[in-house]
DNA sequence: CGGCTCTTTGACCCGACTCAACGCTCGTGG
DNA sequence: CCACGAGCGTTGAGTCGGGTCAAAGAGCCG
């Protein structure tokens, strides 16, 4: 897939969870393969580009390709680790280190796939999406994005991340990029 | 897997979330298959008989038994899906409500393998591992499961769960089972 | 120019945390 | 048989992080 997109959630409540962020080039709903029920919602963020895979495909591709399949199977494993991770961060740290852990983590991401530009790097969410992933109110989003400004780890603005203090953003966000489970140089 | 297990993580600050609970009959590990680094650690909340399966077994069905493989695959995206609802919980709803979505899932999956007695169940967590699962402290654990049963939804006593108002609780934790993935009778 | 979406800021409030103490139960050793 | 400590549960007082409400900029498009 091409452009960003993100699965998400909505409680009967109507308050909107973003259980996952998706980059360009992820495989993005290899769950619905399996899964009886849809649990969850996909948007983009950005105008995207995809291709569709029919389950029949894929059905094809664990009877005939069992490598292939390991590997499918592995990237859904790897959404899980990262939901781990954000669970973790969720229930364990504060606003400002989860945001932080949440840019160290895309910045990884988006480094791995050649999307970023030194220390900056492209990300289209607005305030109020990453309130959703975050699950803080949008007021608060703009605050804690103030504080890691000032404290001159991070900018956040017109939709481009800048990284100032990779070392510092990491160590506030408690960030280990162990669990994506990437296979590249050490940086 | 006979006996109740947990799977955690801990941050470098010493905090620990907890981003799942198995029953008997889950099997509990399955994520370290494919996954090169294991990011998280697992526990016993209770002595446990278990099964061991060698990777190298694993390896052989995604070869030969392709169906069995997607059940496997399947139980995997289940996980996930867990793992997404608690995220949502976690990031959108206020404690109490959390701690209700949580009864209403252990039970769910408890009476799915036989192990509820009416609108009981043996649940072994103590206060402060079910804080580390909903991200709260023992403390408040404690206030919440007070509120909870003053309000005659529910109560968690020694070690035994029983559901007064499964109704009512199922609405104050916003909790519906499809996400789980059962296929089973209507209740 | 007006309207839309997104960002920013201030004032006030509340849910959950921390600290501290006390109670209960059970297992162990003198 | 009782004393003691360890682990878990319970409760109160005070604090604080993050939420809500409200309003004002800032960029963008028609």
């Amino acid at each position: 897939m091409e452009g960003f997109a993100a699965r998400y959630k909505i409680l009967p409540s109507g308050r909107r969870q973003i259980t996952a962020i998706h980059v360009p080039g992820d495989f993005v709903d290899l769950h619905s393969f399996l899964l009886k029920t849809m649990d969850h919602g996909v948007m983009a963020l950005t105008a995207c580009e995809l291709a569709l895979v029919p389950h029949a495909t894929l059905l094809r591709i664990t009877e005939e390709k069992p490598h292939l399949a390991r590997l499918l199977w592995l990237g859904t494993l790897i959404d899980a680790a990262i939901h781990r991770e954000w669970l973790t961060m969720m229930g364990r740290s504060s606003a400002t280190a989860h945001m932080a852990h949440l840019i160290c983590e895309l910045f990884c991401r988006l480094q791995l796939v050649g999307l970023t530009d030194g220390w900056s790097f492209r990300c289209p969410l607005t305030q109020e999406e990453l309130g959703d992933t975050l699950g803080l109110s949008t007021v608060h989003v703009n605050r804690v994005l103030k504080e890691l400004r000032e404290r001159k780890l991070v900018s956040w603005q017109n939709g481009i991340v800048t990284i100032a203090n990779w070392q510092g953003l990491q160590d506030l966000g408690e960030f280990s990029e162990l669990y994506l489970n990437l296979i590249r140089e050490p940086r």
